[in-house]
Parts: C-alpha cells; structure tokens; sequence
DNA sequence: GTCTATAACCGGATAGAC
DNA sequence: GTCTATCCGGTTATAGAC
C-alpha cells in the first residue's frame, strides 16, 4: 500500500485531467496542451507518461476491462445459469461500464482499425487484453449450463471475442437513446447463437456448423500477425 | 470529349501525383507539400480541390467502384448463375480491383471507421456509393437462379452490403500472400449464406430466420444516421 | 540516472492577398 | 483559381534540475 513514488502520482495526474477534459470537450477538442496546463505539467512530461494521446484513452479503456474481469469473476463463481444469460449479464455490463465515456472510447475505436497501428485490438501490443477477453468468455462457456458439443465449445469463445469486438463497433455508431439499439444487437445475436447450439448437433446442420468453424479459423487467423 | 476545363486537368493532375507518391511512399509517408511540390501546384491549391487528404484516397476508391458497377453490370446482364458463383465473381473481381493499392486504401478503411466522418460508408455523405454498392448486389440476387423466399430475398442485398464492408475490413488486415485468406474467407462466409438458403425455409430454420431477420434490421438502422 | 521543462519540428489545414 | 504566409496541435530533441 504505501511506497507512493512521485511519477506514478504524476501519472495518475496527468491521466485523470485528461479524462475530465475529454468528458467537458471531447476527444479531439481536447489539446494535449490544454491537459498539460491543467495538470500543472510541461507538455513534454506528459509524453514520458503517455506514448500518445490515443494511449491515454487506451489506459483508461484497459482499465474498465480489469474492473469487468473482477466483476464477471465474481458473477460467474457464485452461479452456474444458460449460456445465453450468462452472455447478456456479460455485455450488458461491459455496455454499462463503457456508455459514459462513449463519446471519447470511440475515437479508440476509429484508431483500432487501422491495421497496424498499436492500439488495434488485434496487433501484439494489445495481446494482454485480448487474453483478458478471452479468459472472460471461456470462463462464461465454461460455467453456463447449456450443453455443447466438445470441438464447438473449444471454438466458441474466439467467435464470441469477435463477437464483442463487432458489437463494440456497432455501438460506437449506435447514437440511440442509452444505446438501446446496441442492446438490442447483443440480445438479437445471442439469441442466434442460441438457436444456433441448439441445433449444431442435428444431421441438417453439418454443414451450417461447417462453414462457421471454418470461418473462426479464419478469422483466428488474422489476429497477431499485424 | 471535348471541353477542357483548365480545372479539371489541375485537378486529374493533383490525383495522379498523388497516387504516384501513394504508391511509391505509403499514404502517411507521403504529405500534401510532396504532392503540390510534384504536381507543380501551390500547396494551397491541392485544398481547393480535395478537402483533406483522405478525399484523395476516398475519391479514387469511388472511381475503382464504378468501374466494378460497369463490369458487374455487363457479366450479370449475359448470364443467369446460381447465387454464389454471382456473388464470388463479385468479389473476386472488387478484391481485384483494390489488391494493387490495399497498402493505401487501407488508410481510408480505418478513417472509415471513425463515426461521423465523411468518409464513413455509413455516413450521410457517402449514400451514393452505398446506393451503387447496392444496386449491384440486388441486381446480382435478382439474376440468380437460386429460389428465395421473397421476404429473405427483399433484406438479402443489405446483408451482403454488410458482409461486404466486413470482408473488405477482413482484406486490410490481411497480411496473406495476395490476400489468399480474404479469398478463402469470401468463399467461406457465401458457401455459409448458400447452406443457410437451402435450409431457411425448413420449419426447423425458423428460428435462425427470424434473427438473422432482426440483425439485418438492426444493422441497417445504423446506416446514414450519422 | 530519473524526471521535468523549454524549444523546436513537422505536417495537415486555412486565411487572405493578388 | 492560385499563391504565400500562417496557424494549430501532436510529437520529439535536448538541456538541465533533482
């Protein structure tokens, strides 16, 4: 607890400044000369803290997941419930967690995308989170009730990372009211994905299931090689 | 033929230095200084034609697409083949297309993705493109041998504009050999749409009808809100 | 030798004279 | 419609303070 070094007060300085400009002023109004003045702080400093101003919401951003890994932990150890509700709690939270901030989160987003670059979820840099992710979702397959073919259940939380990945970007464009649009999303894809399981193991399927494994592994394929 | 505005070759001229430079250098590597400097052209000027410098990608990606749209028409207009073979000539040949400057173009796809931007296919600016993109996809449904229940066949194009967009995001971080992978995943995700058509109309497929359904209807309320 | 501050760089974008 | 001069903001180099 104690062992207070001066720069990680700094840091957290630097860090908390930001993000209440970034909430008055948005992300790119928000100058990192002004956060710098705020914060008391030569504007050269902050660069030792932050490699750029994207790394600033990136923290923040990694920061919320640490807070959601807690809580999934604790959700999921005490209840064993269907796949499907253990999904939803998921999102649900991630959503609620996320949904003040959308406004800065989402200049994130836009910079994930570019390949490459050091904040896309699917580069190296960014494995830590993922793994973070990953553990989350095999924890919620693991635990849920719902009954799945072994090779599937191996499989499904890679699918659902890119689930989230795809439902994260659906509601950085969702300007409805609370997102409800993005909620609705989680709840309708979900529920395909139920309905889906429910059937992966009859004849008819073979070659939905196929087709969906196949598209996984490419998918899988694409991530860390940025 | 005739009628040579003095503008319009300025303005061809400008395009064309820059793609060089593109080409030769990368998107962020080369600056809007290099492109006046080769073009001859006050640095100033290159603005009055193109308003940033992403416009300059964002309006040769719209030439290579109506490019397409004029060959798209020509193929489909001679022959009647089953959907996926339609499909797969489709984006085979936009894949085509694009391949020899994905280096660039991938900096247009991840200011793509940033809400609001004119650049952003789901923006209000960019309607048109979206209208051609589209046209082209009904026109390929509506050629096809395959029998569709009407309803699915009605919110088909919309769906294939978003596997679209999501094959195209698959294709810039694709790192493969001449984007074999992008090819692969192309084949697999319409080999998916063809087992889920042969089946949709099953009672059994119902539930995975009406999802899906949803999701259309979901993804397409995002679109030109912007 | 770790942190801080000042000054400068660079490149996208714009204002405004001609 | 074209140019010059300038702004602006992210980022970096570097000199020095503790």
């Amino acid at each position: 607890m104690g062992s207070y070094k001066k720069s990680e007060q700094t840091k957290a300085t630097i860090m908390e400044t930001a993000l209440e400009l970034f909430r008055a002023e948005g992300f790119s109004e928000t100058t990192m000369r002004q956060i710098a003045q705020k914060a008391d702080i030569a504007l050269g400093t902050t660069y030792r803290y932050f490699k750029s101003k994207e790394e600033l919401v990136l923290e923040y951003y990694q920061k919320i997941q640490q807070d959601l890994f807690v809580q999934v932990n604790l959700e999921t150890e005490k209840k064993q419930t269907k796949l499907d509700v253990g999904l939803k709690e998921f999102f649900y939270l991630q959503f609620k967690l996320l949904e003040k901030d959308k406004n800065f989160l989402s200049a994130l987003v836009s910079a994930a995308a570019k390949p490459g670059d050091p904040v896309s979820p699917f580069g190296k840099e960014s494995r830590h989170i993922r793994k973070l992710h990953m553990e989350m979702l095999e924890k919620i397959v693991e635990n849920s009730k719902t009954k799945i073919h072994p090779k599937v259940k191996k499989e499904l939380p890679e699918l659902l990372w890119f689930l989230q990945m795809g439902l994260i970007f659906f509601w950085v464009h969702d300007k409805s009211n609370k997102s409800l649009k993005s909620i609705e999303m989680t709840d309708t894809t979900i529920e395909l994905i139920g309905t889906f399981l429910k059937i992966h193991n009859k004849p008819f399927a073979s070659g939905l299931r196929k087709s969906l494994l196949k598209i996984i592994k490419n998918l899988v394929s694409i991530v860390d090689e940025t």
